[in-house]
DNA sequence: CCATCCTCCTTAGCAGTGCTAAGTGGTGAG
DNA sequence: CTCACCACTTAGCACTGCTAAGGAGGATGG
């Protein structure tokens, strides 16, 4: 019996992830090969099959930090609920943004660990003591999720783009309502836009509450 | 000079595109490759260099045709500009979700077709005479097509699942907060979660306009 | 003290990937 | 008839995830 605690270990699962994470930042998810991670660690590739099953093992074990390095859960004393939904979908985005192409792995995801499903019902509660209903609030985060989650797909969509072809906006001439958007100072992408998407959001969920 | 009007045809770069989703929808991404496209079209693999640069500019143009699919564009006489998005957020994930995989062909494409940015243009004006601002209109879009996109994606995110590590929901006890929600028939995903969602958006949305 | 087991790693290699280089048959233009 | 060119073929390279088999070496039990 042995419960994560190797004595004489050389590699370490959670080691792996670290150092699959560091790699990741380094070359991208393209660049990502089990070969390219084992020369890293030292070892010949076939040595890491010894600590994950497969390479898409890994990456979920990989997806599964980053969000827990989110450090989400319920809000603090004294803060609103608004505030508090604000502050989880930034820490969500820091979290995911901190590592190159974080949204095709978090994205890859769909069997949340039970200590996620915790802090999702800690989540919950929190929001039916603010006054919603178990279903208004599973529906508020949600939704807020969802928009964070298409958010980042499109803020790291940002492919390194052939030499070539390049100008990425406007190729012939701007489109004149598109242009006076853009006068305004409007973007989809960017600090900015995020915090205008989560004004719709929580707003949304402040309108669609039980009225 | 011959622009796209392939005489002898063989194999025609709209033609490759409609195999390639058709291959797409049975084998899924994972098992979409060059060689068994080639075999559906009853060519050798290098064939298809010929019609398309790279893999990923195929994958591009497939991605392409998924959007126009989805026919956007500005709101029809009489509708409401409400009921406008939802039809559009409607046209979008339908079109997406038409195709095996389509979120993750879509969600890669960063360069916006002329065509497309004409359409935003049309679809941003409309909202400005409804009342909005330029940014406004920008900033209701951005809002609407990030959470349609990050739906999809956990949407389509249901990998097959290894048939051993089975249940996907509720593995040990169910938290209560979350149980009275699902009690109350929440779910994150499926049509009754695209409408709520959508509610809070254009609710969102109304609530953020001009004041 | 020796035989055995288990852990963690190595070497060799397979089937398959995207993609390139070079060649080739058929068609149309001059 | 000749030549160029389009659309394809054959051969193959460098790489991928992953498996099979074996081996070094500490821990364990007789």
């Amino acid at each position: 019996m042995d419960m994560t605690a190797r004595i004489r270990p050389g590699i370490t699962r959670d080691l792996l992830v670290d150092a699959a994470l560091r790699l990741l930042d380094e070359v991208g998810l393209d660049g990502f090969t089990v070969r390219r991670l084992a020369d890293e660690l030292g070892v010949q590739s076939p040595a890491l099959y010894w600590h994950v099953r497969t390479k898409r093992e890994l990456l979920d074990a990989m997806a599964d930090r980053i969000i827990r390095d989110a450090g989400m859960g319920p809000p603090r004393a004294g803060e609103s609920w608004e505030a508090w939904l604000r502050r989880r979908a930034h820490g969500y985005r820091d979290a995911v943004r901190s590592h190159r192409d974080g949204v095709m792995l978090v994205s890859g995801v769909t069997s949340l660990s039970a200590e996620t499903i915790t802090d999702l019902d800690a989540e919950l509660e929190a929001l039916v003591i603010a006054g919603f209903t178990p279903s208004e609030a599973f529906a508020a985060i949600a939704a807020l999720s969802q928009f964070t989650l298409g958010f980042l797909m499109q803020e790291q969509a940002e492919r390194p783009m052939r030499s070539s072809d390049a100008v990425p906006l406007e190729p012939p001439s701007v489109p004149p309502t598109i242009a006076a958007a853009l006068r305004e100072g409007a973007s989809s992408l960017g600090d900015g836009a995020f915090e205008r998407g989560l004004d719709v959001i929580i707003a949304g969920i402040h309108a669609t509450r039980r009225r």
